[in-house]
RNA sequence: GCCCCCAUCGUCUAGUGGCCUAGGACACCUCCCUUUCACGGAGGCGGCAGGGAUUCGAAUUCCCUUGGGGGUACCA
């Protein structure tokens, strides 16, 4: 097949905020159209009415977005294939029903919920796999008379032939189903909505998808839909069903095992482009080996063939990790403008850019989140610091002391604007104090000026703090 | 209940009959580096769910069992 002629999409219902399940497969789905030069298509699942929220629809765009998977064609920009949103295209659902009832591959059912709900308890009652009897495939004449006199609003229902159906899934190959097991299921509700089986198809088709990448939980689903394909008459497009996102405890991932919106892990503090780069690796796997891999990377190396058929448990270790190298080795301007957003309740204006790069540079390497940046750099906001228990202990002794009342003499010749030589002099004032480890000096002195017994290098932190700051604090702690 | 899918270290996975005394990553442990925490480096711990069958040979193929997941709607 041509490279040219692949379409995917990414399919969410505007129910809920984008989910990470959602997110993974928006992303394999992006990943396997940038490889073929094909098309990504963003498409919102809106016919639940009652369900749907324009709220999502927006977290849904935002997520997307953060994340870099920028559709060629949506609600928003538009296409050849429109409308992307389904909410629109109810007529559209309409006439194709209307097809399917003319060609005789599908009829109207008077039942009522009742009636249905009486014929599932019955099979229940008799242990019998329920599906529902076709009753009103062949109601007479009088018989629809009587139903739409008693006011009865009818739904469409696809008249399934029976038969083994097979179908070839990528990442699974052969797939079979009974088709006696499926029932003639509802197409079109009676309030004129349809189904979502029915919408899928017919947009699919319409949109010319040329391959279906989604979640296992749709495996079930695609016999009706090959059913809805045949008797439309339109092209079948491959499938390709990706294990699932499970949670620790080993079910679906849900609201109950904690963040489950891509949009709270950004809140939280994990860059979009580290957790794009952990989804990656929930189901598949480059053949390098190599994990660490921003998102032009994964187009290149990604491959539907690679991608696994058993679920995934979504396990925080990996992502923190993973995070923490984004971190670490995203220009630190760029990370100094992200951590802004959790430095609010400082006065950022008593820095320069300059220094608060060095600032965020110095605390940057041990950070998991970038969330846990308003802690670390605490102290070069906060001049009255809360002393912990160890600290306390640390600077009790004659030596701290020393040490801090000597330090604050050494500061005065200091030059607080070269690093290297603050270094340098750093090390002459080691030198200086006899009869004490470098530890024993460098701790009291960390403790005395930051309030901590660990966190940015002494040098930066010197150098931010400078002259007044680092004797005022001195002095606050030999007084006490 | 019925249908479908899945099954390699705790977790993510490599592995498509011999290269496997099963490789990597995260986590964990030890050591090294070191002015702290970390980063980095070097090691270590740890797995083919069980049983049959096929084969000269099985993590890899087939069957059964067990376990897990999904579906079973006028939700998507």
């Amino acid at each position: 097949m041509s490279s040219e002629s692949i379409r995917v999409r990414i399919a969410p219902s505007p129910s809920g905020f984008l989910h990470v399940g959602t997110a993974r497969t928006a992303l394999f789905n992006y990943l396997f159209a940038k490889k073929h030069n094909g098309k990504f298509i963003l498409r919102i699942e809106d016919t639940d009415l009652e369900r749907s929220n324009e709220i999502y629809t927006q977290n849904i765009y935002d997520s997307l977005k953060a994340m870099g998977l920028n559709w060629d064609e949506g609600p928003d920009v538009g296409g050849p294939y429109g409308p992307y949103r389904q909410s629109e295209c109810f007529d559209e659902y309409k006439s194709y029903a209307e097809r399917l009832l003319s060609s005789g591959h599908a009829y109207y059912c008077y039942c009522t919920q009742e009636e249905l709900d009486a014929e599932k308890e019955s099979a229940i009652a008799e242990k019998r796999a329920y599906v529902y009897s076709g009753r009103c495939k062949h109601n007479s004449a009088e018989a629809i008379d009587q139903f739409k006199a008693e006011g009865r609003i009818p739904t469409i229902r696809f008249s399934v032939p029976s038969r083994i159906m097979k179908f070839k899934d990528i990442v699974r190959n052969e797939v079979e189903f009974d088709t006696n097991l499926l029932g003639d299921f509802v197409i079109m509700k009676s309030n004129g909505t349809p189904t979502y089986n029915f919408a899928v198809v017919v947009d699919d088709s319409k949109m010319k998808i040329s391959h279906v990448v989604r979640g296992e939980d749709h495996i079930s689903n695609t016999p009706r839909q090959l059913l809805i394909y045949e008797a439309l008459g339109e092209p079948i497009p491959q499938f390709a069903h990706v294990g699932m996102i499970l949670a620790p405890d080993r079910t679906k991932l849900s609201k109950r095992h904690g963040a489950t919106a891509v949009s709270e892990f950004i809140e939280q503090g994990y860059l979009p482009e580290a957790f794009v780069n952990f989804l990656s690796l929930l189901g598949w796997s480059p053949a390098d080996g190599e994990e660490v891999k921003p998102l032009n990377e994964l187009v290149e190396a990604f491959s539907l063939e690679r991608v696994s058929s058993s679920p995934a448990i979504f396990e925080f270790d990996k992502l923190n990790w993973m995070n923490g190298i984004y971190i670490r080795n995203f220009p630190i301007s760029d990370i100094t403008e992200r951590c802004k957003k959790y430095l609010n309740d400082y006065d950022l204006s008593q820095y320069t850019d300059k220094q608060l790069e060095s600032i965020i540079a110095a605390v940057r390497e041990p950070l998991v989140k970038l969330s846990e940046v308003t802690d670390a750099v605490s102290y070069f906001f906060e001049e009255k610091m809360e002393l912990a228990e160890e600290i306390k202990e640390i600077l009790s002794t004659d030596e701290a002391k020393t040490v801090l009342s000597a330090f604050s003499k050494f500061c005065e010749s200091l030059n607080y604007e070269d690093m290297d030589e603050l270094h340098d002099k750093l090390a002459e004032f080691r030198k200086s104090i006899t009869g004490l480890k470098p530890k024993q000096i460098m701790m009291p002195l960390r403790a005395g000026l930051t309030g901590r017994t660990k966190g940015a290098d002494m040098g930066v932190v010197i150098s931010v703090l400078g002259k007044d700051r680092i004797q005022k604090r001195i002095a606050r702690i030999l007084e006490a």
